[in-house]
RNA sequence: GCGCUCUUAGCUCAGCAGGAUAGAGCAACAGCCUUCUAAGCUGUGGGUCGGGCGUUCGAAUCGCCCAGAGCGCGCCA
């Protein structure tokens, strides 16, 4: 059964175009862009006017004529230079809101073909701080994630640690530089850990000693010292508790918590692999396979260092090995901004040349880098970056000071108004970085973060509670939920609206991009918002009006808690109020 | 030097498998709380879609050129 009327016309349209025999690809329509004319418009004729060479509006008038009279269409017109415009029956849109309600999926189909994914965001390194730099990968890879699953996918998240590289040296030889040996380690925390690092990285940026020793203690860890080893494994474990710690506190989740390190056993495998199959090749005393060059230059990808050690070439191309083998993987999505689009493309020219993943999807999400006011990516180096959890905390502040102190509203105690200051607060800041789409970077502006007026995490939430509360009044008076039907022009927009859902969530799932459901959600709460200052409830004036929009408001909220759920936010159930706020 | 991405309202961004009046949010201004939570609603002002040329009946959207920005270009990850 299908619940969305855009497929439901798409597939009418189908068959009008085959009984016309015309190309059928163009057999489409989309909400209208003119809501005064129709509630759905086909272009089709006017890209068959060109390869037919004919009039577009006669085209127009052809298909118009086989719409007229099908079920559920209220009018059709050609307008214009061809478009047809459709509008729907007030019946049908009401029928298909009662289904929607009806419906566990609220009318969100699943995928035709589902298949196993593997997930490779967050990439957090071990004993660097995470910052809000950090925030995109994590924040994005947690709502894809929620979105495969919900249409159907099988997937396996993966966090995909850095643990492995000349960091993990340049710490150790930082340590053994002040300490004298390893001795203490284990009395480091993560604190202390960073500050270590941080030094280090001076240190290695000034001098070439440092560097050389932090690259052979690199070498030894990577071939198994156990002292090293030992102290390493301390570092990775301090590293990954603070991580957690920090995407608990986003709900963002995975569910393998390889590193690079795991990788290490396979990356013999792949050198091994590329020697049998005579692609890898010996220059300047590194291993590498050439790529094809076509007409740009690529460089190639290294496998063995000089100096011995494998790259981020070798552990990501072992990484694929393991997740085909060990989790038969279908389809492998990285999530990364945009400066690593050489590094994936190499790695995946390696992996078919390796033939490693065959018949296995391997895509990049690129995503645009968070941006400083001055344009350029936000680093970590240059200290003074605002890190995550000093993000979340001023965030946090802002929404305590909006909401009562414990104990001023009856059953809301210390603990469940800082539980709302964290749903709230995390809201904002989700929902600030997903509204962007992907592909392009923001600037970071911290007022944004904790702001909670217009296009924002907490206006959604807000028309949530606000639901919600209509729903207890109307459980206290005996107000029950009937069929939706349609009086007031703001519930027709309300409806059409609502009956976007499927249609929403398979494109965002289709094109990897979360900005459609938070675009989609902001604009339903709006739109709901509109309804609500005109079509009232409690005193809808009659008891069928009143069933009807309790319907459709229920509705409203399950499809923004869900929405809500697929970015990664919770959806609190109340809004509290400071008692003197906002003057 | 080469490659990739980008340039839309004062600011931050949508729109781009070509199409009907280029949309939001913020900021500004003007209204709306004795009525379901004003974290809200309604309205106003604000754009030669970086510039130019081209393809087309039709271009913010496609192609070429130019200018500007960011990123990346074999042994850091």
């Amino acid at each position: 059964m299908n619940l969305s009327f855009e497929t439901e016309l798409n597939n009418l349209l189908e068959s009008i175009f085959q009984k016309l025999n015309l190309e059928t690809k163009y057999a489409n329509v989309k909400a209208s862009d003119r809501p005064d004319l129709s509630d759905f418009q086909c272009n089709g004729a006017l890209a068959l006017a060109k390869t037919l060479h004919k009039n577009p509006r006669e085209i127009a008038a052809m298909i118009a004529e086989n719409l007229q009279n099908c079920a559920g269409i209220d009018s059709v017109s050609v307008d214009g230079p061809g478009f047809i415009n459709i509008k729907l029956t007030n019946q049908a849109i009401a029928e298909n809101m009662d289904k929607i309600s009806a419906d566990a999926r609220l009318g969100c189909g699943l995928v035709d073909d589902p298949h196993r994914e593997v997930l490779d965001y967050g990439g957090p390194n071990v004993a660097k701080e995470m910052h809000v730099g950090h925030l995109r990968s994590g924040v994005i890879g947690e709502a894809i994630q929620r979105i495969e699953r919900f249409v159907g996918n099988e997937v396996t998240s993966d966090v995909h640690l850095g643990d492995w590289g000349t960091p993990m040296g340049m710490i150790l030889a930082e340590i053994i530089c002040c300490d004298g040996n390893l001795d203490k380690v284990e009395s480091y925390n993560i604190a202390q850990i960073t500050e270590f690092y941080k030094k280090a990285n001076i240190r290695c940026k000034e001098d070439e000693k440092a560097r050389e020793t932090a690259r052979k203690i690199t070498a030894a860890l990577q071939d198994g010292d156990p002292v090293l080893r030992k102290a390493w494994e301390h570092l990775r474990s301090e590293s990954v508790k603070a991580v957690e710690e920090n995407y608990q506190k986003l709900d963002v989740h995975f569910d393998l918590w390889w590193g690079e390190s795991d990788a290490h056993q396979t990356c013999g495998e792949i050198v091994a692999l590329a020697r049998r199959l005579g692609i890898a090749q010996l220059d300047e005393g590194a291993e590498i396979i050439r790529l094809e060059e076509g007409n740009k230059p690529k460089p190639p990808v290294i496998l063995v260092k000089s100096d011995g050690g494998y790259t981020y070439h070798t552990t990501d191309l072992a990484t694929i090995k393991m997740r085909v083998d060990q989790l038969n993987a279908q389809e492998i999505v990285y999530f990364t901004d945009n400066r690593q689009s050489l590094h994936f493309e190499q790695v995946f020219e390696g992996a078919e040349k390796l033939k490693i993943a065959p018949h296995v999807k391997l895509q990049h999400i690129v995503f645009g880098t968070v941006n400083g006011a001055d344009g350029k990516p936000f680093k970590t180096r240059d200290g003074g970056v605002m890190n995550l959890e000093t993000l979340i905390e001023i965030s946090k502040e802002k929404v305590r000071q909006s909401l009562p102190k414990a104990g001023e509203v009856e059953g809301y105690g210390a603990a469940e108004i800082e539980k709302l200051v964290e749903q709230i607060a995390v809201a904002a800041i989700k929902f600030q970085d997903l509204k962007n789409t992907i592909a392009s970077g923001y600037v970071f502006e911290l007022e944004d973060f904790a702001k909670f007026e217009g296009k924002t995490g907490p206006y959604i939430q807000y028309a949530v509670a606000r639901i919600n509360s209509i729903l207890r009044k109307a459980k206290a008076a005996n107000v029950c939920e009937g069929n939706v039907m349609l009086s007031m022009p703001e519930e027709r927009v309300l409806a059409l609206k609502l009956a976007q859902v499927h249609n929403v969530v398979m494109r965002a799932h289709s094109e990897k991009e979360p900005s459609i459901i938070a675009d989609y959600a902001y604009t339903l709460a709006q739109v709901f918002s509109s309804f609500y200052n005109v079509c009232s409830i409690m005193n809808a004036g009659s008891e069928i009006l009143a069933s009807s929009r309790l319907r459709l408001a229920r509705l409203v909220r399950d499809v923004l808690i869900l929405m809500l759920y697929l970015l990664g936010i919770e959806a609190p159930e109340v809004m509290l109020k400071a008692e003197n706020k906002g003057e």
